[in-house]
DNA sequence: TGTACATCAGTGAACGCGCGTTCACTGATGTAC
DNA sequence: TGTACATCAGTGAACGCGCGTTCACTGATGTAC
């Protein structure tokens, strides 16, 4: 068994929790990041603290949920169990910064829909860059993404809203191209389409090895995925029934 | 906290493992459920494996996965942990079973899609038939379906198996469709795009909750999935890049 | 039909590891004057 | 600039619960003759 290690900092950061609006974010309040004996962090707690935080992810991403261990996540960081539970009252509570830490990187994503045109074969390439920036994106923060569906899946009102927030942007930004495509003529709420379209990526990326049993390469998979959003955008009639 | 029991017993039945081309189904092999010390089990200790498969779905349908207890399967079974370890050799074991269980099921929802018309308005239909047959499925297995998705996506192979062996008859079915309705002018293999849309269902079924932060109906997001499979079954043209 | 034997089925009780959690303490850092 | 004090930061060591797991045993069921 490997000995996985986050002893290497990062630059410190400070937390950012997003507004319940889920538009503007503001720096986390002090005293919600107040440690659990009443201490208030400086710049040396912090940088403890995203440590914990960061090697969280590292161990999520490397063994299952199942066996994350709060002494793991303190191995890992170098540090002792005592140390975790001055700026974490529990497991789930770090989950929940892992997951937050997350809601910016998801807002990243939204230039690659409102910067682009969605109509005619350009809406084409536009699907195409959205499936692959999104890919992307899975890639770098899979262990969070899986987490936090998992739990949102689970019933947790704390990860549900999570997850919406990181996908909130999204989400918004492909409604209102939606909107600017088909106008009055479309006959799905856009925010329901858009909804449908981004939870979709998610879903994709993770299971991406589970075509394989089927003898389908990804890369065909990835063809789908670029026109139902394709479709899902522009709207094609369908049949009155 | 409540005690959940599981002691009123279903009929016996004798759990059935699928082929692992996933077409046709045999028995499980005798000495596959072999007792873990060698014994062979007749009806009452099937009855008694069966009962712990149960309660074990209970469980995780009451309580997050990440706190599913061998000691709990077999309180709520009312019998011993070392009941449990005669037809059990851990936690996921028993979770292969259950999911062993769900393969049978999924193919049932087979014929909501090969005993359909997918042309012309009558392809709407049959796209609203599906996405309401899959909720349904996903409502009364949603604990199997949420545990082998964490499973799959976490990497475990055999639990990815079990996954595509779920998913496997109604994939193919509507691939089938595909090809029927589009013949040569598919510009996406039939199966990819069956794997898309199929995949899609328990992302959507999963995350019905999800949309209320965003005020969408879950029945808006409905009418776009049944859209979304329509299109995806009858591939309307894409402009060409 | 009855008896003896083989095997299936179930479990009480215990063991021990590992993990969550805490306390009392030392060391580091910052700042007031 | 130096000293004293307040507060931040970190941890060694321990405690104890709970869970996984096993063993040696009793009871139930089936069947051979």
């Amino acid at each position: 068994m490997s000995v996985i290690t986050c002893l290497a900092g990062p630059p410190v950061t400070i937390a950012i929790v997003a507004k319940s609006d889920g538009a503007s974010r503001t720096p986390h309040d002090v005293a919600a990041l107040r440690a659990v004996d009443g201490r208030v962090p400086g710049r040396r707690g912090l940088a403890t603290r995203q440590r914990l935080v960061e090697c969280t992810i590292g161990l999520l991403g490397s063994s299952s949920y199942r066996d994350l261990k709060v002494t793991d996540i303190t191995r890992a960081a170098g540090t002792s169990p005592a140390t975790f539970y001055q700026y974490f009252v529990d497991l789930e509570t770090v989950l929940l910064a892992v997951a937050e830490q997350t809601v910016e990187e998801g807002q990243r994503l939204v230039e690659l829909i409102s910067q682009r045109a969605w109509s005619g074969p350009a809406g084409v390439d536009s699907a195409e860059a959205l499936v692959d920036g999104f890919l992307d994106f899975y890639r770098t923060h899979r262990p969070t993404l899986r987490v936090v569906d998992l739990l949102s899946t689970e019933g947790d009102k704390r990860f549900r809203h999570l997850r919406t927030l990181i996908l909130n942007g999204m989400t918004k930004a492909l409604a209102a191209e939606i909107t600017t495509v088909q106008g009055d003529a479309a006959e799905v709420e856009p925010m329901a389409m858009a909804g449908a379209l981004i939870g979709m990526l998610p879903q994709m990326a993770g299971h991406q090895m589970g075509f394989e049993a089927w003898d389908i390469s990804f890369a065909e998979v990835r063809e789908a995925m670029i026109r139902l959003i394709y479709w899902g955008v522009t709207g094609p009639k369908v049949p009155k029934r």
